[in-house]
DNA sequence: TTGTTAGGCAAGTGGTGACTTGCCTATGCT
DNA sequence: AGCATAGGCAAGTCACCACTTGCCTAACAA
């Protein structure tokens, strides 16, 4: 639903843990709170974080393969194609990529 | 600012707003109101969309003129085409139009 | 089996944002 | 002038969301 998606989206701290993926796909949990706190400077507890992907995950933007213990998180930048298009002038020539 | 952007689009009612605009261009606020409530239902207070057209505005996606005693609201989408972009993997055959 | 690491669940709290209400200013018409 | 219309300002309320705290489960190693 495009609700989730603009709602995951609103939030900062979830913008940089998409940065994050982007940099390097399949992180673990732990791995992007270390990341977070030492590049960004954001002090969060590993709950904090673990909501921020179930938000991330529930809007589609994150997938997450299970794999042992760990929880691998992939990022998934094709729900982020739709969201410019709605609000495209038809005839823009942007739009016609 | 990108804070206020995705700020902005994370309400549905300001994406309503925006749909409507995509419409018809320059339109003023009881204009939208009343288009509001009767394409979409939404029973919202005046104050309330001046109230979102003011978010919009400085999230720089509604630019707006004085003329008399009408206000009218321009949409602008520029700043919608930098988001995507911040996410899309170096070498993906979208980042490169 | 004991300990450690990776992650999950659930309740509680504080702050922010959406919306309303009430009143005020300014422009245009007659 | 007088009145109606288009819009603005400010305070107050309410619900939601980000974040924490505390405890629990599952996998690997000694």
């Amino acid at each position: 639903m495009a609700e989730d998606l603009f709602k995951a989206l609103s939030d900062p701290t979830r913008r940089h843990i998409l940065d994050e993926l982007v940099e390097r796909d399949g992180q673990t949990l732990f791995e992007i709170c270390t990341r977070l706190v030492s590049k960004h400077g954001l002090s969060l507890t590993r709950q904090a974080i673990s909501q921020h992907l179930a938000v991330l995950e529930s809007a589609g933007l994150v997938r997450s393969r299970r794999q042992g213990r760990y929880k691998f998180h992939d990022l998934n930048t094709e729900p982020l194609e739709h969201i410019v298009n709605r609000w495209l002038r038809p005839g823009t020539p942007e739009g016609t990529s």
